[in-house]
DNA sequence: TTTAGTCTAATTGTCGACAATCCTCTCATT
DNA sequence: AATGAGAGGATTGTCGACAATTAGACTAAA
């Protein structure tokens, strides 16, 4: 279900599966956080020519998961806390913005099938009760929809293509099995109330809300965890 | 004043020239909106191999300023109203949350220095009245400190690395010489308050307010032109 | 006249080699 | 011992050529 979520077009080019690949393995920390690409290194592991390796780590580049130092070389972005939460904000914005417009934009049809989509999602997790993964899934999966649903091209290709594999990335590498999944859940039932009720205003304050306790659970968390 | 404006890193490599070259041309319109790019034709122009003209052209699709297509090619983007409207939405929801972070993390010094900008944006204006160029370039100029006052490091990436120079070309492009000008200034101020008080919410409410009524204003110049 | 198909020319993607820059280790000097 | 200069090795940036794909023109058939 979560497979066709990404803004995807099948890759065509090597560099397109190069940069699918390696993505992945950054998202799941095969490649490490924080580690420095070595371009002949990898051009040799995936043999291919180190100008299409340097296509794939140009588009890494985008969806931030490396950066690039001019004569120096690229490395993978770490995982820090503040990172994390600079992310929850920017998040907090947009994709409450978002909802403000797909209350507007969304058609009914797409509000019908989003609701059903939750309540499989509902089943899923009375079945799987506590665990969170499918839930997780789920969680990107719905919050996708949304901003899809704004129809602001501009927005989609910021939240769904450039910051998209970010937030995947921590997913993974702090091991999020979120245990505010339940209420979660309950939240995007009512988000999604609010944009069937075409209330933009509500919906996007919901979302926000939504968004900042995810946030706050995870200060909250580390907080702990450092004492 | 504003050539400092931008989060730039001195161009020591070849393909960062090009790359500033191309930019400003694209802004300013000398490279039209919307053509075709042609790699061999653009090489044969600047001097440099394609490989080096290509380098130039990722780094003008992560700005969005241009469009690949996999076998296909480059696009300049078009300057739609669509399109336009769309980045105003962006900036709302960002530049509001930048705002309301810059009321917590701005130092006392740095809204000071602010405050003098600002001083010295109104007497140009007094002198120079109804010249709105200079309090265009004064606007970029207070909304990227604000930015940069936020002290979120992903907000600052997207809005002064991605989107500041799609901006500026809209502006080149859609000629806009704002009768808002007066107003927009009052605003400047009335939001840098908020921050002096450490008001986050009322700044950020502020600020969404500032853009929302630049993108009403918009909306309603166009529609008097399609009249 | 329109449409389908094919062929050619041009453009983009990929490759391997060379040039320029940076990092590190060594050695000399204070 | 600490600091600085310099050489060596490795990495990144740039180049020109070849391969793969696309766009457009031309022909032929319905």
């Amino acid at each position: 279900m979560n497979s066709m979520n990404p803004a995807r077009q099948a890759p065509v080019t090597t560099a397109d599966k190069i940069f699918e690949t390696m993505q992945r393995e950054i998202v799941e920390g095969q490649i490490l956080a924080g580690s420095k690409i070595s371009e002949p290194e990898l051009a040799k592991k995936y043999q291919v020519s180190r100008s299409t390796l340097r296509e794939a780590l140009n588009r890494l580049e985008k969806c931030h998961l490396i950066e690039r130092k001019a004569n120096v070389g690229s490395r993978v972005v770490e995982c820090t806390v503040k990172g994390l939460l600079e992310i929850y904000i920017v998040r907090e914005a947009l994709e409450g913005m978002a909802c403000r417009l797909a209350a507007s934009a969304m058609q009914d049809a797409e509000i019908a099938e989003l609701q059903q989509i939750l309540a499989g999602h509902g089943q899923e997790k009375q079945l799987q009760d506590g665990v969170a993964y499918y839930q997780e899934e789920g969680d990107l999966d719905f919050h996708y929809r949304v901003i899809q649903g704004s129809n602001n091209q501009q927005l989609i290709n910021i939240l769904c293509g450039e910051l998209y594999h970010l937030v995947r990335m921590y997913r993974c590498q702090f091991g999020m099995n979120s245990p505010r999944a339940t209420r979660a859940f309950d939240e995007h039932k009512a988000i999604l109330n609010a944009i069937a009720d075409r209330d933009g205003e509500l919906a996007e304050m919901l979302m926000r809300r939504h968004i900042a306790a995810s946030r706050k659970n995870i200060e909250r968390k580390l907080e702990q965890e450092s004492n």
